[in-house]
DNA sequence: AAAAAAC
């Protein structure tokens, strides 16, 4: 028994009401649907609207109508009176959920396996639970110590501490527990099940921010626990409002196995494969006996059997871009009910490759506006570029920073070796051998061709190593994580496409034999050993290649306390005498963290770049030869790199 | 420059 008491609800509830209070001075948020906006908004956007007109303060911190009449069944409700129909009182039970006023045909809204064990349904306006399945309850939850389910148990003492910083217009309190309210019973059971005991700083603010009905741009370091941070609110939400019925103009076909498209409510960006897939077993935990079902496309994998499983229903859906407008266009999937967008791994999915099919998906298909759905971003790094981007996604959005800000955790150990290319091997068979863990080890490299033949070279040598990477085909990609996961394979070999998201219990050590370009990147990468409380390090490769992130990486090293070789500050800095590059204050960046962790709102100097140093990164001031004066600027001490480094040359 | 993401 490792789940914990619920309780606290006094204080919890004290807190979330005094979050709900809005600073006197500034004028009361108004979701733009209520500013009598247009279209069918589900109610729960009008839940955040604090003592807004005909609103009062319920004991709870949400507002509940003045005087409204409850809906009557399968009535059209103009606009103005829906906007007024939060919460779900009493005589809300025969809508179509979530005030909207039409009705789906049955069985929809979880009719399918409504009645099957451990699937619930919506029936007349009521949650109705599934009963408890055992056999569905082991595959979801697992048990008692098992490795591929145990959510290492997370150390909540180091997370007491996490600074956390909110910016924004009302900023509501975080909740303290894992309590009803504000969370749906059904998904408090759920997170029992699944033996979260406490919600980790991000959901301690996220949940109260997206029951607020506000948008939220969160960064939070790797292994912060972002997915309930976006699923806890979503669901406890879908539970609660009930289905949507789909828009009467649709070619939903109302036979159960004839053509359909599906509706989700939420629908969840994000930018591999396998991440996709991660998150959704976490939905479907989570949705356990619940109305919702949740539902998984991405590509590589038959469309026909992802067709299918959506027609047994999808209500939250979680995504690749390419998969998804693929089935939009085949008009199986509409995003005309989206209520929540969540892009994870936003400042990827914003990146140049990704961007323009995230512009397609969100402003180019049927989507709502930014004005009628909930938009959430998660990421590790935020990027100033990326945030001015991002912001034309999201309407006065929160801004959330947990942990050192744009830095990574200190609960990883990072280490910097000075290797030549052709010395590379060795090191790393050197480093294997003396692995004593017995976690498990993943090998980063830059290309698919070097993680093949890395991957054969391990395997001469007797080592039980495997690969991934995006030239493998699906299945082997499934199968060489499942390895991995499992410890068959306790090495694997990884491009760029295990870098970022990937939950993977155990894995103590991070080998970047190849530096990524981006310290961003880099961030992500040791990301995967150190999650949820637990210890990893990594080990990153370091030669002449690697210069450009050479600064960024010391300021990212010292930010996460810790040490920074001498030679590394040698060669940085002789780097910017050498001419040529500026160092960063040459390159108007602004100083500070180009991964972010900042909301750009809040910096001074405007527009965004070459502002000022943001607060707390002082003393990097302006341009490299100050910042560093003090090491050996003329390519002294410590320099060549140390012999431990395999004597390699430099230059 | 490479990687990822649809067929």
């Amino acid at each position: 028994m490792t789940t914990g008491p619920i309780n606290g609800l006094d204080g919890l509830e004290a807190k979330f009401n005094s979050g709900m209070k809005l600073n006197p001075e500034r004028p009361a948020y108004v979701p733009p649907h209520m500013r009598g906006a247009r279209g069918p908004a589900p109610p729960h956007f009008n839940a955040p609207a604090p003592a807004g007109p005909g609103y009062h303060q319920s004991p709870t911190g949400l507002p509940t109508p003045a005087t409204t009449p409850p809906q009557s069944r399968g009535s059209y409700a103009p606009p103005a009176a829906r906007g007024a129909a939060f919460p779900p009182a009493a005589g809300r039970a025969d809508d179509g959920g979530w005030g909207a006023p039409r009705r789906a045909p049955e069985p929809r809204s979880g009719g399918f396996g409504g009645g099957q064990p451990g699937f619930g349904s919506w029936k007349n306006g009521q949650h109705v639970t599934g009963a408890r399945n055992p056999r569905l309850e082991k595959e979801l939850f697992g048990e008692e110590g098992d490795t591929v389910h145990q959510h290492t148990g997370i150390n909540f003492d180091k997370y007491a501490d996490i600074p956390v910083e909110a910016t924004g217009t009302g900023v509501p309190e975080p909740v303290t527990e894992f309590t009803n309210p504000p969370i749906d019973p059904v998904l408090l059971e759920n997170i029992q099940y699944a033996r979260y005991t406490t919600p980790t700083p991000v959901q301690k603010y996220s949940l109260p921010i997206v029951a607020g009905g506000r948008d939220l741009m969160a960064c939070a370091q790797t292994g912060s626990g972002k997915t309930g941070g976006f699923l806890f609110p979503i669901l406890s939400a879908m539970f609660t409002y009930g289905p949507i019925a789909p828009p009467p103009d649709n070619s939903y076909g109302g036979g159960y196995n004839s053509r359909r498209k599906a509706y989700p409510t939420a629908l969840i960006l994000a930018p591999t494969r396998e991440l996709v897939s991660q998150i959704h077993d976490e939905a479907r935990k989570f949705a356990y006996r619940s109305w919702a079902r949740p539902a998984v496309v991405y590509g590589g994998a038959d469309i026909g059997q992802q067709i299918r499983a959506l027609d047994r229903g999808c209500d939250l859906l979680s995504a690749t871009p390419g998969r998804l407008v693929d089935l939009i266009e085949r008009g199986r999937i509409s995003l005309a009910n989206v209520k929540y967008l969540v892009l994870d791994e936003a400042d990827r999915m914003l990146d140049m490759g990704f961007e323009p099919q995230i512009r397609q998906i969100v402003e180019g298909e049927d989507m709502p506006g930014v004005h009628d759905r909930q938009t959430l971003m998660f990421s590790a790094t935020f990027p100033k570029e990326i945030q001015m981007l991002a912001r034309s996604f999201l309407k006065d959005y929160i801004f959330l920073s947990v942990g050192r800000v744009g830095s990574t955790s200190e609960n990883i150990t990072q280490r910097i070796e000075y290797v030549d290319d052709a010395d590379k091997r060795s090191l790393l068979l050197d480093l294997l051998l003396a692995e004593q863990s017995g976690g498990l080890t993943l090998v980063f490299v830059e290309t698919k061709r070097m993680a093949d033949s890395l991957c054969d070279f391990l395997q001469a040598q007797r080592h039980y190593a495997t690969s991934i990477h995006g030239d493998r085909t699906q299945r082997e990609r499934e199968a060489a994580l499942h390895a991995f996961r499992t410890g068959q394979a306790p090495i694997l070999v990884a491009t760029a496409v295990a870098a970022r998201g990937l939950d993977i219990p155990n894995v103590t050590h991070v080998i970047l034999y190849d530096l990524p370009t981006d310290v961003a990147e880099y961030t992500h990468r040791i990301g995967r050993t150190g999650r949820a409380g637990n210890t990893g390090t990594s080990t990153a490769f370091f030669n002449r290649n690697n210069l450009n992130i050479s600064r960024e990486l010391i300021d990212l090293l010292k930010e996460a306390n810790q040490v920074v070789p001498q030679w590394l500050i040698d060669v940085s800095s002789e780097r910017s005498f050498g001419g040529g590059y500026g160092g960063r204050g040459g390159r108007g960046r602004g100083g500070g963290n180009r991964s972010g962790g900042r909301d750009v709102r809040t910096q001074h100097g405007g527009g965004g770049f070459g502002g000022g140093a943001p607060r707390g990164n002082g003393g990097y001031g302006g341009g490299y030869g100050g910042g560093y004066g003090g090491y050996g600027g003329g390519g002294g001490g410590g320099f060549p790199p140390p012999a431990a480094s395999g004597g390699a040359s430099w230059w």
